[in-house]
DNA sequence: GCGACCATACCGACTGGTTGGTATGGTTCC
DNA sequence: GGAACCATACCAACCAGTCGGTATGGTCGC
């Protein structure tokens, strides 16, 4: 996973990843049948990373859904600490890469951001049905969280560290935080 | 541009750029030093391609600096047609692939974004400024806008397709006009 | 208990094709 | 004639994937 997160996929070499797992090429593909074989495990094997490593930081305990929605922004600005190899997004960077050369990547990519968003979008249709928000779609405020995650990664990776993506994950927590606070207004551009 | 962005950095060839310029090996070397300086190149010429697409567009002619902000992202929104590789940003592409392994090509991204980020961050701290906006700086907020961009086009890449980084710019115009609409209360979490 | 048999795991030299880059010779324009 | 421009042939390095072979441990008949 690190080693994909430094250097891209495409510009991994399986020598590269035998080297940082300590395994040779012979037992690379005795268990993986190819390279991109290999991409697809570690797409499923970093979403239940993830999952794993957001079940630890206990973000879903509030009581109300709302809460549970700032606590993930919270815990996602928490983990910006380290090598930025450490902190990105595999999936990100990986479908930037081949959404246009390896179909089975680029669903593979889609359908664990998508399965990493779905918590998310139902405490924020909680929220809204608990507070009668209405305006936006529950799906568009999720796909716009991770839509700052994954820019927020772009940015850290262009400055060399992680303030950008501190700073846009604060406006992030700012947006819902005002959306879900006053009586919503109707907005006359519903998403 | 359009190769790049659709194989990205590493994955295209100096053949398929040739192929696609219609020009000879000879040509292209007897142009470019190298495919990094290629790279450069191209991370100047996409930044100045941007511009014009932009000046274009007479989003500047706004007499509100909010209002010009506010255009930006409408232009932004109005970009996105047609194929991807036509409206995805280059910089944000190559930075990802080229960051932890060739500082140079990851410094050009950067300082194109900035670039590119600067004349909105001046609009965005003349708006604060003639609203009396505190709370956040102008420089977060550029930020937090290119952010969007970026991870809008990383989830567009994921989908297929434009309709989530629609979306996620409809709600991002919503918070910058939230932001700058009502009395701002100072907010405890100044970015 | 023991040998035959076999499945899984693993090793690392090798290969065929690809890639960034070069060498060289020709053409065009001043 | 010479400098800029470009085409073709070519090279050395590299890379994903292969292949023949080894080590280990389990099973089954006797």
């Amino acid at each position: 996973m690190t080693v994909i997160r430094t250097r891209g996929y495409v510009g991994t070499t399986v020598d590269e990843l035998c080297a940082a797992a300590g395994v040779t090429k012979g037992a690379f593909f005795h268990h993986f049948h190819s390279k991109e074989d290999l991409a697809l495990a570690a797409a499923v094997h970093f979403n239940a990373w993830l999952e794993a490593l957001f079940a630890r930081s206990g973000w879903r305990d509030h009581a109300d859904p709302l809460d549970r929605v700032i606590a993930y922004i919270d815990v996602r600005t928490a983990i910006l600490r380290g090598d930025l190899p450490r902190f990105t997004c595999l999936l990100g960077m990986m479908v930037q890469e081949t959404y246009a050369t390896n179909p089975a990547i680029r669903a593979a990519c889609e359908a664990g951001i998508r399965a990493h968003a779905e918590p998310l979008e139902a405490d924020i249709a909680a929220a809204m049905t608990m507070r009668g928000i209405t305006g936006f779609t529950a799906a568009s405020l999720a796909t716009h969280v991770m839509a700052v995650i994954q820019g927020a990664f772009v940015l850290a990776k262009a400055a060399g560290g992680a303030p950008p993506a501190i700073d846009s994950l604060r406006h992030l927590r700012r947006y819902v935080a005002m959306l879900f606070a006053a009586p919503h207004r109707q907005d006359e551009n519903a998403a």
